[in-house]
DNA sequence: CCTCTGATCTTCT
DNA sequence: GAAGATCAGAGGG
């Protein structure tokens, strides 16, 4: 090995430094949700890297948000994994054909979670490019939930993943050029009609004028 | 640009 | 048996 990648090797950062840890999961969906945006979505599959900037989410709030597959205490097979640890992932069959990934909040016994509804595409693109033939443009990669499970390649073998220890998906902190303060629009959340009066609680975020964005 | 519709299947009634 | 945290393609403007 040369001497100059010893060296830098010895100045670069710890393995999994740069990745969130469970104290910033364990927190309030809504604060959760607005300090994802910018941060990096990471999947390893077949060898690849693949990543992203994260620019839209939502919040669902458990027990008392009727939108929220854990409304009213349900507890159930499939909502499990909303009532475990801050951290954990939570992925479920949307329509019978997308994988809409979520990431848990609050610690284990509190349900609620974050939905990950588009991500900037920044490794990997002709990975992602093959997953999702429809994308006529960069802009139309991941920009929406369902878009996104599929160029992430995520499925039901990622539901209840441990965000801070999984080799497969993580999240990881923004780089110093993410950290420029970028202003963050805020919402009623999509396709939650049903929900009543929460269907028009501001809790969709994302980040103003990302072309990225599923519905700006 | 927009609206409409079929796809597809797990979950719960 | 119905609904759903969606998407893509078709058709019209």
């Amino acid at each position: 090995m040369r001497p100059d990648r010893e060296l830098r090797n010895a100045f670069a950062p710890p393995a999994g430094a740069r990745r969130l840890g469970r104290k910033f999961f364990r927190r309030d969906p809504i604060v959760v949700a607005q300090e994802l945006l910018g941060k990096r979505l990471v999947r390893i599959v077949d060898g690849q890297r693949l990543a992203g900037m994260i620019v839209e989410t939502e919040a669902y709030l458990g027990i008392e948000d009727r939108a929220a597959h854990s409304f009213g205490g349900r507890r159930t097979l499939r909502t499990e994994p909303m009532f475990g640890d801050g951290g954990t992932a939570y992925v479920f069959l949307n329509y019978g054909i997308h994988y809409l990934l979520n990431i848990v909040t609050e610690s284990k016994g509190i349900p609620s979670a974050v939905l990950l509804r588009a991500v900037e595409p920044t490794e990997g693109i002709d990975w992602m490019l093959k997953r999702r033939p429809a994308s006529k443009t960069l802009h139309e990669i991941s920009s929406g939930p369902g878009k996104l499970g599929a160029a992430f390649a995520i499925d039901k073998s990622l539901n209840a993943e441990d965000l801070v220890e999984s080799e497969r998906l993580f999240i990881e902190r923004a780089t110093k050029a993410r950290l420029q303060s970028q202003l963050i629009v805020i919402r009623p959340r999509i396709g939650i009609d049903y929900a009543l009066e929460w269907a028009h609680k501001p809790l969709r975020f994302y980040l103003a004028g990302n072309p990225h964005v599923s519905r700006p």
